[in-house]
DNA sequence: TTGTCAATTGTCAGTGGCTGTCACTAGCCT
DNA sequence: AGGCTAGTGACAGCCACTGACAATTGACAA
């Protein structure tokens, strides 16, 4: 038998299907959710507007938690990729500010194909307001925290079992985005522009107390 | 019968029965969770060891989940006392690094009566090292954010909406402690002199970065 | 075109967390 | 002693999730 070959043209009837029924579902479950709540919205019931059966849903996504991310995590990769391609002789705290605010600018772009800016912003929203969806947004952050360290770790060329302070510095910076996240949920201006400006004000006041000679030997131990 | 002896607060039959099957059902809760694990535990087999239903169970901890953090959610309470107690002109980052080592220096008398010291670690390492734990343990960690933050603020005399720095310095803390609840874990010496020890190490490493001239731009009072 | 293979899906049955209801028991109070 | 009520057990049911197996359908070769 020969392999499937899956050239980037040539994507196949089957994959087509696959990813069309993906997106339905995401697409769905996130306006479900977004208007009747999370937890009053059945995986039946969304399983059932896309015309799959429960069980078809639940070999698309792990676990009803899962369908709520799926944007999130797309977004989450743009990230990483931006703070991938930072200069190495930026600092980790700038290149960390700066790949943030390039994945808010360019969130149009990543997510447009699958769903429209304004469902996403209404899903982050949904996900800062239940606790159960909190719970698992901050597991994932948690997770996050990890791949960034050892990225900002290799940028600094350091060990990042042996120097705490890449750990340190990204758990630091994550918390304040944690807090970013939540003011702007409980604001006024539940705009893209609305959390971009917030980080940027927050980040500010944590920004110049770690970002200073990070390179340098320091001075005590 | 004989007449119940009038303590300080005379408990009662009732109270002091539901108190037993309460301490029962987190002691036998922790100790199946720690040896056969969270989800290989069902809620009929921890309420079968205490010989009560399942709806008793239930009617004691809302979730499975509640009775997990039993014991951790005393030790935090310790901490928020500790906190309110330190003296008002010390400052926010040296009172929550005291308030955190008081509290595990105290662990012993908090818990004692409910489960040993050694069981609570072990459940901590559980919480961990389980997904669904560490979400809401996460979750927890972010509400407790709030009220320390809030605490913080006032010892500081500011307004925790108006001004973000107390929001964010309770942030960057906690992600601290978090990453060295994680390591400590991760780690080979899971005791509670361990994490006493990892806790001041990691802190020592973000507290001069954090407490800098913190009040120098309000002078308050 | 057609037959075969393998991927995808639907159906069904079952487990476990969790909730509402209702009758019953046992501590509490007068 | 007897009424009140908190606490409980038993039962039925919802929903997230899983394993097993059969039916369907796209992919590919003959």
């Amino acid at each position: 038998m020969t392999l499937p070959a899956p050239g980037p043209s040539a994507p196949g009837l089957r994959e087509r299907k696959k990813r069309r029924t993906r997106d339905a579902l995401v697409r769905v479950a996130l306006e479900l959710f977004t208007t009747q709540g999370y937890e009053g919205t059945t995986v039946d019931e969304i399983a059932e507007a896309v015309e799959v059966s429960q069980r078809t849903f639940f070999r698309y996504f792990s676990s009803k938690e899962e369908v709520a991310f799926a944007v999130q995590r797309m977004v989450e990769e743009e990230f990483v990729r931006a703070l991938a391609a930072r200069p190495p002789e930026e600092g980790p705290f700038d290149a960390m500010r700066h790949s943030v605010l390039a994945a808010w600018d360019r969130v149009g772009e990543t997510i447009d194909e699958i769903v429209p800016v304004e469902l996403y912003l209404r899903t982050f929203f949904m996900i800062e307001s239940t606790p159960a969806l909190l719970a698992a947004h901050l597991r994932r952050s948690s997770e996050m925290e990890e791949t960034i360290a050892r990225l900002v770790a290799r940028r600094e060329g350091l060990d990042v079992d042996a120097d705490p302070r890449p750990r340190i510095a990204v758990a630091a910076f994550s918390g304040v985005m944690r807090v970013t996240g939540q003011m702007w949920g409980k604001g006024p201006d539940r705009t893209l522009e609305g959390i971009r400006a917030l980080t940027e004000w927050y980040l500010d006041h944590l920004g110049p107390a770690l970002s200073l000679h990070w390179r340098e030997p320091r001075a005590h131990g």
